[in-house]
RNA sequence: GGCCCCGUAGCGCAGUUGGUUAGCGCGCCGCCCUGUCACGGCGGAGGCCGCGGGUUCGAGUCCCGUCGGGGUCGCCA
């Protein structure tokens, strides 16, 4: 090592000692006859003292150095409690400069804030910065955490393929073409899935493995076209198992930044969580619960609340709101596709304004806000229609009423299993809601194509209510991580494929190797996976995933570092057969 | 794909109703400075106002288009 020790850690305790160190220049404060530098490197900050003006007049920010020099105790009124290292400092006998530095793109400080693309590009600057730097030491030591916990139940860790077939799942695939096979393609996996249940087959038992999924979508905040997952499969198991080691992964994460996770965790059902929360990952750390209104207003004049469902979610001390604001949460939910958001004010006295009041019947006036645990004071949003979009909207409502009330405890931690999550949905998401008919049997997987009914027996008669072995773990309204028991039999394999009307030539085309595997004796098994990238920046309380990825894209897939996706020389593409014309498909006559 | 917001110096931003030579802070360059720690002082350089078109006597400012970024809904098991 060029250096003898760490920056970070010289104290009073190595005051007279030698010391040869490397780093950067974090800062320089040049006085003419002496001048300072921060040196900065990985374990911290310490002040070196230069009294050579010629040696020091040349350094500029972050130059890459190495200095020998003695530690010395800084004098009385000269320390820097701001700094660990702030008792003493490096009077420098030699400076060698490793490395110079051109003018920065923007200040390594923590104090400036710098925009997004131009930290991108600079990831490698970036990166140097305390904030960003802990970041991804972070991710590190939670990958280091989970890998403890599960190589202790003597888990597997296991690589799987990255260059694989595509196969039907949910999003759309990465193509890499085969040079070897002019027309044919990889795809990049969207998660080892079907590889993890072939290693169950295989006899592993507990495989584990962080992997890299891929998937080709439209860019969303917090979504990057290359992700993490904490993948874990088990065999010989049932839901609980899983969730008890999933459960001692959590607990091990979040004992990184000195939270105790209290197991184990509650369990909601599904619909328990659609009914009181509008959402399949409810945020618990607001305590505030949709309505259900239906019955109450069952013999209502008021048409728009003659529907099949009618919801309310209170808002605290809502009544006061101007005109202004309850016409912003029109505007509100109109960008989320629905008509409107109706209301009611509760004022003081108790009375009922707004638009929807006079509406209403003098029952119904009478018994509303009791009925919703509105007071004096509170505003009460409604949503009917059908059940799934009205409980979205409300769901919706709930956590712009926590944001704007500022009624989320920032620093609280809330866990929760969603489990009993239904096997299957309408297609089509125009009958998704419920009360229109379906008669298609088009009807796609909940969770995956893989996913174990609860009943064997029972599910394709009724699958629209058919329940599964499916469970997510939810953090601050956040799905951190889904799982579930999978199919081992291949004829219920087969079953589940025909209610989604994937006849036996198509998956035998899509699965057929993962079908074949399951005729050879396939073991019980199940397991899930985490959200690495979230996980870790919940961790780091980072707003975005981006903030743990040590180089991610930007919107539309970009990375402005290394400007990748780029286009391809011709010769490329020869050589790729990315152009190759596949043989003609002639569709099978019906 | 729909909607909303933002593109002005290396970085962060201001720029009035459309009106002289487009500003501020930081950074950068030069000089000065022996106890600073976001050191300080003096001086200086640096701009296709994202791009293209239009309106106008005149556009950073208004209009249309386009590209880039961010958010949001759709989508993403």
């Amino acid at each position: 090592m060029i250096r003898t020790h760490d920056a970070g850690a010289l104290r009073a305790e190595h005051v007279g000692q030698t010391v040869t160190l490397a780093g950067w220049v974090a800062n320089r404060r040049d006085h003419g006859g002496v001048a300072f530098i921060d040196l900065r490197e990985a374990s911290g900050v310490v002040q070196v003292v230069i009294r050579d003006e010629a040696v020091a007049h040349q350094l500029r920010a972050e130059y890459c150095l190495k200095v020998v020099g003695e530690v010395t105790a800084r004098k009385e009124g000269n320390e820097n409690p701001a700094l660990a290292t702030g008792a003493v400092e490096v009077v420098a006998t030699d400076v060698e400069v490793l490395s110079a530095s051109a003018p920065l793109p923007f200040p390594i400080s923590d104090r400036v804030e710098v925009g997004e693309e131009a930290r991108l590009k600079h990831r490698y600057l970036d990166l140097r910065r305390s904030g960003p730097h802990e970041a991804i030491r972070l991710r590190s030591k939670a990958n280091k955490a989970a890998r403890d916990v599960l190589d202790r139940h003597d888990f597997v860790e296991i690589e799987t393929p990255t260059l694989t077939r595509s196969t039907p799942e949910g999003a759309r695939d990465f193509l890499v073409p085969a040079r070897l096979q002019p027309g044919s393609w990889y795809a990049l996996p969207q998660s080892p899935q079907l590889f993890k249940q072939l290693l169950m087959v295989a006899g592993m038992e507990r495989y584990y493995q962080i992997a890299r999924c891929y998937r080709d979508e439209d860019f969303r905040a917090d979504r990057q076209p290359e992700f993490t997952q904490l993948d874990i499969e088990m065999s010989f198991v049932d839901q609980d198992d899983v969730i008890a080691v999933a459960e001692e992964v959590v607990v091990a994460l979040w004992a990184l930044i000195g939270h105790e996770v209290a197991t184990p965790l509650p369990r909601m059902t599904y619909a328990e969580a659609m009914a009181r929360y509008g959402s399949d990952k409810p945020d618990l750390r607001l305590d505030l619960e949709l309505v259900d209104c239906t019955e109450f207003f069952a013999d209502t004049q008021f048409r728009v609340f003659q529907a099949p469902y009618v919801g309310a979610v209170v808002m605290p001390g809502g009544a006061s709101q101007p005109r202004k604001k309850l016409d912003a949460w029109q505007e509100w939910a109109k960008q989320r596709g629905a008509k409107g958001l109706a209301y009611v004010l509760v004022q003081d006295d108790g009375t009922l304004t707004g638009p929807v009041a006079k509406n209403l019947t003098e029952a119904e006036t009478a018994g509303i806000a009791a009925h919703v645990g509105a007071a004096p004071g509170d505003c009460i949003f409604f949503g009917a229609g059908l059940p799934k979009p009205s409980r979205a909207l409300l769901g919706a409502a709930r956590l712009e009423i926590g944001r704007r009330c500022d009624l989320i405890d920032e620093d609280a931690w809330s866990f929760l299993w969603v489990v009993d999550a239904p096997l299957f949905e309408p297609a089509d998401d125009a009958t998704a809601a419920g009360d229109v008919a379906v008669g298609s049997g088009a009807w796609t997987a909940v969770h995956h194509a893989f996913t174990s009914p609860q009943d064997l027996e029972t599910f394709d008669a009724d699958p629209g209510n058919a329940p599964a072995w499916a469970y997510d773990i939810v953090c601050n309204g956040n799905e951190i991580g889904g799982g579930s028991i999978r199919i081992h039999r291949d004829d219920v394999q087969r079953r589940v494929f025909a209610v989604m009307g994937i006849d036996e030539a198509e998956a035998q085309e899509k699965f057929g190797f993962l079908l074949d595997a399951f005729a050879f004796g396939a073991p019980p098994h199940g397991g899930i996976a985490f959200g690495w990238d979230r996980i870790v920046s919940l961790l780091a309380r980072t707003d975005s995933i981006r903030d743990v990825i040590a180089f991610p894209k930007s919107g539309g897939g970009f990375d402005p570092l290394t400007a990748a996706p780029a286009p391809i020389t011709a010769q490329q593409r020869k050589e790729a057969g990315v152009d190759a014309r596949p043989p003609e498909i002639v569709p099978p006559q019906a």
